[in-house]
DNA sequence: ACCTGAACACCGTTCAAGT
DNA sequence: ACCTGAACACCGTTCAAGT
């Protein structure tokens, strides 16, 4: 019992089961432990989660060197969107942090290492580093837009009732699917979506960078 | 008491108390009533809490005629952000929400209807839309970029940690000050930074729409 | 038929009692 | 000194009992 053990029992019991089922109780009780033993290795829930974070940041890919700013950005953000996909709880967690651990403050460290190298401005890349936002982290808040979790029949039925609310709604929301064979609310291709916004933000950056 | 009466009291709650001291058990009390007496006008928490959402909706500013797409479309955004300030706990409540109310899908409705008019191709608006993310509500996810509540001497203590443990991250967060006489670390112009992120995009597409 | 109090199945965390 | 079980102060929601 380590609280590197009970923070890797806790990303395992929240890729498993959710992050629901992360509880100080159910998380003792997955490694056969009374709840409060727990505190001996963490203060707060807080905590736990904060470890858990750092343990998926442990994950993203180290920066490319050799690499203009533009593609070492831009393969990191990417690398940090394939953790989020592998840990699926990641990003409602991340958003939930109010405190960096010195993890966070490296990875940010990094990222802002690679605009300075790149010549740009601490001014430029304050103001690069907000428009980010969350894409720093591999994912961005796509609310409302999430399909709630049905069978593909409900999930039809759900579509043409939108179809006939809300037709403008509905044939956005299927336009720029990539797969042809894709059934209606499928869903379009997320991996494209996020590089979409990514790459309007970094091509922008640019811009403004050479204007400088 | 109806349905009306309940989401208003849980909006002011929220205001007053924040978004935490919004339970079905604290509310009723709020309301001299008895808890399950709220489940005759909102079938769970969950509706409750669309409910609220639906109500500052309903604060942003009307969609503006005559306007071009894109100051149309900033102005929107702009009047959502402005809901957002007067209601803290929002972001936090939007984000948690799985399923689209019709006021919410109108919303969207009338984002769309805007590009619509402004020539966008269906397939453009998709990607527009999805590159937007939260902002389109007004918000973006900042990340461990938000101080956590503390009094001043104490933040700035806390700041100069982090300028001796992470040299770059400090500079860069205090970069870009807008106002000279603001203390180290009280934060940079949160409406600037906004606004430059949005700025970012809405060129981007701007160049996309017109290259196709 | 409607309303409502107690109860259920949970939380995170405190704290005193036991070893 | 260390560990731990019971207890505290909460949740959202169910459900049966009372009117």
């Amino acid at each position: 019992m380590s609280r590197e053990i009970v923070l890797r029992a806790a990303v395992a019991l929240a890729d498993d089961a959710g992050i629901d089922s992360v509880s100080m109780r159910n998380l003792a009780q997955e490694l056969g432990v009374v709840p409060m033993a727990l505190y001996k290795h963490v203060t707060n829930k807080e905590e736990l989660l904060d470890g858990m974070v750092d343990l998926i940041i442990g994950e993203f890919d180290p920066p490319t060197c050799g690499a203009g700013w533009k593609d070492a950005i831009r393969q990191r953000i990417l690398s940090a969107r394939q953790a989020m996909l592998r840990h699926r709880w990641a990003p409602e967690v991340i958003r939930s942090r109010t405190h960096a651990t010195p993890v966070v403050l490296d990875y940010l460290n990094s990222l802002i290492a690679t605009f300075r190298a790149g010549g740009f401005s601490a001014d430029l890349i304050h103001q690069v580093m907000h428009a980010l936002g969350s894409r720093t982290w591999g994912f961005t808040l796509e609310v409302f837009f999430t399909p709630p979790p049905a069978g593909p029949d409900l999930h039809t039925a759900l579509f043409s009732q939108l179809a006939a609310t809300h037709p403008d709604v509905g044939e956005i929301a299927t336009a720029g699917f990539h797969d042809e064979d894709s059934t209606v609310g499928q869903g379009c291709d997320e991996e494209f979506e996020f590089a979409f916004g990514l790459d309007v933000l970094l091509d922008g950056f640019e811009r403004l960078h050479q204007q400088a």
